[in-house]
DNA sequence: AATTTTTAGTGAACGGTGTTTACTTTTTGA
DNA sequence: TCAAAAAGTAAACACCGTTCACTAAAAATT
């Protein structure tokens, strides 16, 4: 029982074996998810798609939602990637905050069915699984961007280019609930910013950085 | 063919009949969708409710995004109606505008899935239906709702409390996305806003006003 | 090396969905 | 009264996620 762990190296053959297959799945439903989305993504299709029986699938993954949760991770990871890159630089604050707001709903955009399917399949899974001694959303990569967030807040608040008297883990869910909404937008009308396929507005970029503008603007403190 | 419309009075014992059936089917879907939503709503269940075949809602409807489609414009209906409640009081302008916003998102709140449903179902519909003699945005439950908002911007920017160089237009698109988001974040993650069902945050209705305060902030000028 | 045990994979089925088709019954209008 | 239109239905179609009983192959144990 103790030398438990030298039964096999790191990983066995049929570890790696396995797990290569899991990646095959995951790498066939990526690639119909990002152009169907959730619902258009089926087992069966996806078992045909890579010569298997749909019960096959059930040896890899307990469920499709299972499935599709490792899919909307590695979407955060991604975020959380690209977030990161703006928060590391040495640009001035006030820009920097807004290029890193404004990234969170270019990524978003980009990728619409995977964000939308990230914050839309929330309710069911988290309300019927309080697991006490989970993984925890601190660590989970949503848990790790919205950290980013606050962390910039802090930093503003510091900087005294933010109010004082903010509370940086509310206004960061604040903030944050401002580019999920321009995200969703984007997501569920595709002529957004123009709320319909014909005319007149500006440009989906400038109404991106305008909307970031106007979040950051709230949070502000006005010297002069 | 002139007299045609003296065939029958505004509408024949037979028209009256079939839209009470119409409203009795909308009825019994509105309870169902209440409490399980879009997708606890089936047609064959919502058959057995009201003692009929499925194939008899067809008759009724032409599919189940149609039926759907008429409980989401009702649902709009009620937000107009509440926000234009606020609208046309005569509290200060800045208090009103606060509320305004407000009151969107807490009747969101208070239903849900007419909310999420609203929102989430519009790629689909939209992008294979560009009839170009529709009724049109404009006149839709929805485009009147955000009309209002972009009045009250307007009022704003007369009033001199808002920025001079903003667009009410996309000023209002603003501001819907980031009450939007607010809404979607309640809506599908229940413990919001803590992001975990434990403990310590401020109550959602701060919440809310706070949010609604900071997004109006971002439209302020600052004169002083 | 032989044998047991575990794992990979499958075909068929269960219960569910929205929708259509062919058919019967009822209601309506001339 | 009688043809036409509308209301209503049972049965089927084509999907869906998931499970079950089963076989074939690989791994582990003796």
């Amino acid at each position: 029982m103790t030398a438990e762990y030298m039964t096999t190296s790191v990983s066995s053959p049929a570890e790696r074996r396995r797990s290569k297959i899991r990646a095959r799945i995951l790498s066939a439903a990526e690639t119909v998810f990002a152009r169907d989305g959730a619902e258009g993504l089926s087992i069966r299709r996806l078992a045909e798609n890579i010569d298997y029986s749909p019960a096959a699938i059930y040896k890899y993954f307990s469920s499709k939602d299972e499935l599709v949760d490792e899919l909307k991770e590695t979407f955060f990871e991604l975020i959380l990637e690209n977030v990161n890159r703006i928060v590391d630089t040495s640009t001035p604050f006030s820009e920097r905050s807004r290029d890193c707001v404004a990234t969170y709903v270019q990524i978003a955009t980009e990728k619409p069915h995977h964000y939308a399917a990230a914050f839309t399949g929330e309710a069911a899974s988290n309300g019927s699984k309080p697991v006490d001694g989970e993984p925890g959303f601190e660590m989970s990569k949503k848990g790790q961007a919205f950290n980013v967030l606050r962390g910039m807040i802090a930093e503003g608040i510091e900087l005294g280019q933010f109010r004082a008297d903010l509370d940086p883990a509310v206004a960061a869910k604040s903030l944050w609930a401002s580019m999920h909404g321009l995200a969703m937008m984007i997501v569920h009308i595709p002529s957004f910013p123009a709320l319909r396929p014909d005319q007149p507005t500006i440009s989906r970029e400038d109404f991106i950085a305008f909307h970031a503008d106007q979040a950051i603007r709230g949070l502000e403190s006005h010297h002069e």
